[in-house]
This record gives structure tokens, C-alpha cells and sequence, in this order.
DNA sequence: TCTGGGGTCCTAGGACCC
DNA sequence: TCTGGGGTCCTAGGACCC
């Protein structure tokens, strides 16, 4: 039987987060910068139009924004968070087949649907969910995921499609493909895409015309993989239910280089307590942190340093101060004095279930208590807010800190910032 | 002065064992 | 003391994604 997945991707998600809480920055560029207000992460149409590039350093091209001012936001995942999941929710009204892929994507399968009008289809999606959530979306549908992620991109391209572009029907294959540049393909990315230039392959088509033994010799069997899919043999499978994770990391970049253990020590507690608090609201343990830290990559003439350590848990644990003290001991190792830090983590490895490790956890009664102690602590920063209470105390310097000078309210996540709307 | 954060998968090479 | 093949496991590094 035929496959027949469909992509949904929502426009410019960040921004169109934002349109939705302040309408008067409809028709105006708005950008949507990373955590730590460091680089460019979304961007409006009219934003992209003025040239500004995706990922572009905020300080770069400030001037442009100055000068046709553009409206900046730092990014507010709590907001973007709930809005996905009212879109992943729209979504399950048409198939319960469905891939949360990223924050703002799904895949659908839509296997069994071969007798209908699959655009139309696509089209009541999507005014669906500009009804009931308001944000726009654009949809690719086609026999491979691979293929629906470029009929997506042709949803997007092509103003008379309408947001929904069915590649079973509405092109032929070869034609779409020789309108796409190789390295937008789902799966080339920037070094791939450089490799194909230099060997004559440009467009989508030229890879799904290259040779296999070529292919498989020069991007190992995921090129190979993606090269069948562009053919319309669907190798990539739908995932119901995500895969375990296997590790689990916070980190953050400084708002200011850092140079002094102690404030090092803090930043490093509170990314490792953070990270068990993630394994607890998992129901996971780790058997393994590491701890690393950095200097910034792009200060040229300033040495770099850049150093992780890992460090073993005695028996799988999701308990806060096991696993900010094995941090610590990390960091401890691979600190060096006369650096300008500018980014730290942790990184939690060897995640399992807490149920496979329960029987070791009531082993000793100490381990019990402990269990006890992280829910009542877990329970009273949900009740109460995120880090009412933590581990340790926090230093007398916080230049660690993220700049977050521009983030709008928490419009649908926390009561204080619910929009008022006024008669 | 200022350049995100959080993931996965594949491969090559070394250690170790029989 | 040297020779050889083959298997497994682990790690580091590189590639990708959003």
C-alpha cells in the first residue's frame, strides 16, 4: 500500500506567537532572538525582507533593525510551549496518526486517505487551526516524509497553493525537485551541501539521479536514505510514541564572561539541579554527569578553552544534590584559571526509568527518604514557582546570568500575565 | 561589548578477548 | 617470542535536525 505522510509547520512560529497576543505588530517586521538575547531564531516576512539573516548575531544587525524598526523579542518558551500544544491537539482531530516532530512541526500519516481530495483535506487543517488556535500553518503532503518536508517548503514558496501543497498531485516529482537547491533537502546540511556543490550535484534532482555506490560511499547510508526518499520510497517511518531519551542537558551562554570558580560553581549547581529536576518530572535516573565549560568560539586573538568531564553516579539517581555534587567534582577537574567562560553544562547520560530502578532505590532505606525529599521539594516549587526553593545558595556575583531584556508576558502560563481585553 | 539550546545517528579507531 | 583473524565494546568526532 502507497504511504502518504503529511507535514505541518507553522509559520515563522515564534513570531506569529507573538502576533497573536499584540495584533498591532501584524504587517511590521518582528524577529524573535535566542536565550541570552544572542542571535536571530525567527523572523516575520517583512523581517526577512529587509535581509535579515536566520541565526544572524543580534549585534550585527542591529543597525538594520534601528533604522526600520523592527520590533525585537527574546524568546518565551513558556508561551511558544502551550501554543504548540493546542496546534498538536487541532491536529489529532484529523488522524490519530501523528508525529510530534519539533516545537512547531508534526508529521501525520494519512495512510487509507488515498481516495480523497488530500489537499482539501489539508485545507481544513489549516483553517482549523487558524480558527481555534489563530496561527498559520503550511502543509506538505507526499509519499515520503522527506518529500512532504519539501512539498511544505512549496506550500510556502508558491502563494497559489495556498498553504497546502499535495506533491502526489499537484507536480511532477522531477520538476519540484529540480527547483530545489540540494542542501534544502531534509538531511543535507551546510558540510553536505558544500561536498555536492563541489562534485556537480545542485539541485534536489541531481542527488535523486546520483549514483547509490556514490552516495553511500560519500554520505555514509543517511544520505543514502534520503536520496531513496527523494525517489519516493518511504524509509523514514512515522515514530507514535517518541523513542527514550537517552540524555538530557541544560545550558546556558553567560550574559558576561565569566573568570572566577565560585561563580563558575554556581552557574554549574544550578544547570545540574535544573537537570535532575527535568529527570524527576521524566521519571528517569542517570547514571553518568558530565560537567563542561567553554570559552567563546568567535573572540579571535583571546585563547580557547574547552573541556568536559564525566563523572559516575554510585547507582542510577534523580536526586539533586548526588548529582549537583558529581557536577561539582566534574567542574573541579576541568577548571583552569586565566580563561574568559562563556558557557556552561551539564549533561545527564545513562537515563533509564525510574521503575527499572526503584528495587535498587528501596534497597537502602536512606535512598527512600531521599525519593521522599525530592517529591515534597518538587512539589513545592510547582505549587509555588520555579525555584522557590534550591540547592545550595546562590553567589554573590550573577554576571553568569542570561540577558533576557526583551521577553513578552506569559500570556497563557502564568495568571499574573493573562491578557486583558478591555470593551 | 554582544554569536542559542537540546537532541539523534553514524563511523572510525582503539582496547580487549579468544 | 612472534604471528594472525575476528569479534565486541566503548569513545570521540562529525554530521544532521529544529
Amino acid at each position: 500500500m502507497a504511504r502518504i505522510f503529511a507535514l505541518v509547520d507553522c509559520n515563522n512560529f515564534y513570531v506569529s506567537c507573538e502576533r497573536l497576543f499584540d495584533p498591532a505588530l501584524i504587517g511590521i517586521p518582528v524577529v524573535v532572538l535566542s536565550n541570552n538575547d544572542g542571535c536571530i531564531i525567527a523572523r516575520s516576512e517583512e523581517a526577512k525582507a529587509l535581509g535579515i539573516a536566520m541565526g544572524a548575531a543580534f549585534f550585527e544587525v542591529r543597525p538594520l533593525i534601528r533604522r526600520h524598526r523592527v520590533r525585537v523579542f527574546s524568546s518565551n518558551y513558556p508561551l511558544y510551549g502551550d501554543m504548540s500544544a493546542r496546534v498538536m491537539d487541532v491536529l489529532a482531530t484529523f488522524t490519530p496518526e501523528v508525529e510530534i516532530y519539533s516545537i512547531d512541526e508534526a508529521f501525520l500519516g494519512l495512510d487509507g486517505f488515498e481516495g480523497r481530495d488530500l489537499a482539501a483535506y489539508g485545507r481544513q487543517m489549516r483553517a482549523k487551526i487558524h480558527r481555534w488556535v489563530g496561527l498559520p500553518v503550511s502543509i506538505g503532503i507526499a509519499g515520503t516524509k522527506t518529500l512532504a518536508k519539501l512539498a511544505s517548503h512549496m506550500a510556502k514558496k508558491s502563494p497559489a497553493a495556498g498553504g497546502v501543497f499535495d506533491l502526489t498531485t499537484m507536480a511532477p516529482r522531477r520538476r519540484v525537485l529540480a527547483d530545489t537547491e540540494a542542501g534544502d533537502v531534509w538531511g543535507v546540511g551546510h558540510r553536505l551541501a558544500r561536498m555536492l556543490k563541489a562534485h556537480g550535484i545542485h539541485t534536489a534532482l541531481d542527488l535523486h539521479d546520483a549514483p547509490d555506490a556514490w552516495i553511500r560511499k560519500r554520505m555514509a547510508v543517511t544520505g543514502l536514505r534520503t536520496a531513496m526518499e527523494l525517489r519516493g520510497v518511504s524509509c523514514i517511518d512515522l515514530e507514535h510514541v517518541p523513542p527514550p531519551k537517552q540524555t538530557t542537558v541544560v545550558s546556558r551562554s553567560f550574559g558576561h564572561p565569566v573568570t572566577r570558580l565560585d561563580e563558575l560553581r554556581d552557574a554549574v549547581s544550578v544547570f545540574a539541579g535544573r537537570a535532575a529536576e527535568k529527570l524527576r518530572g521524566g521519571r528517569l535516573v542517570a547514571s553518568n554527569v558530565s560537567a563542561f565549560i567553554m570559552t567563546s568560539r568567535f573572540i579571535e586573538g583571546e585563547r580557547h578553552y574547552a573541556n568536559t568531564a564525566t563523572i559516575a553516579l554510585a547507582g542510577s539517581t534523580n536526586h539533586s544534590g548526588r548529582i549537583i555534587q558529581a557536577a561539582l567534582a566534574g567542574l573541579e577537574r576541568i577548571w583552569r584559571p586565566g580563561y574568559r567562560y562563556k558557557k556552561a553544562g551539564v549533561m545527564m547520560l545513562g537515563l533509564a526509568a525510574e521503575s527499572r530502578a526503584q528495587l535498587d532505590l528501596f534497597a537502602s532505606p536512606s535512598r527512600a527518604r531521599d525519593t521522599d525529599i525530592m517529591e515534597a521539594f518538587d512539589d513545592i516549587n510547582r505549587r509555588l514557582g520555579a525555584g522557590t526553593i534550591r540547592y545550595g545558595w546562590p553567589g554573590p556575583r550573577q554576571g553568569w546570568r542570561m540577558n533576557q531584556q526583551r521577553r513578552s508576558p506569559s500570556y497563557t502560563t502564568r495568571w499574573t500575565d493573562l491578557p486583558v481585553a478591555r470593551g
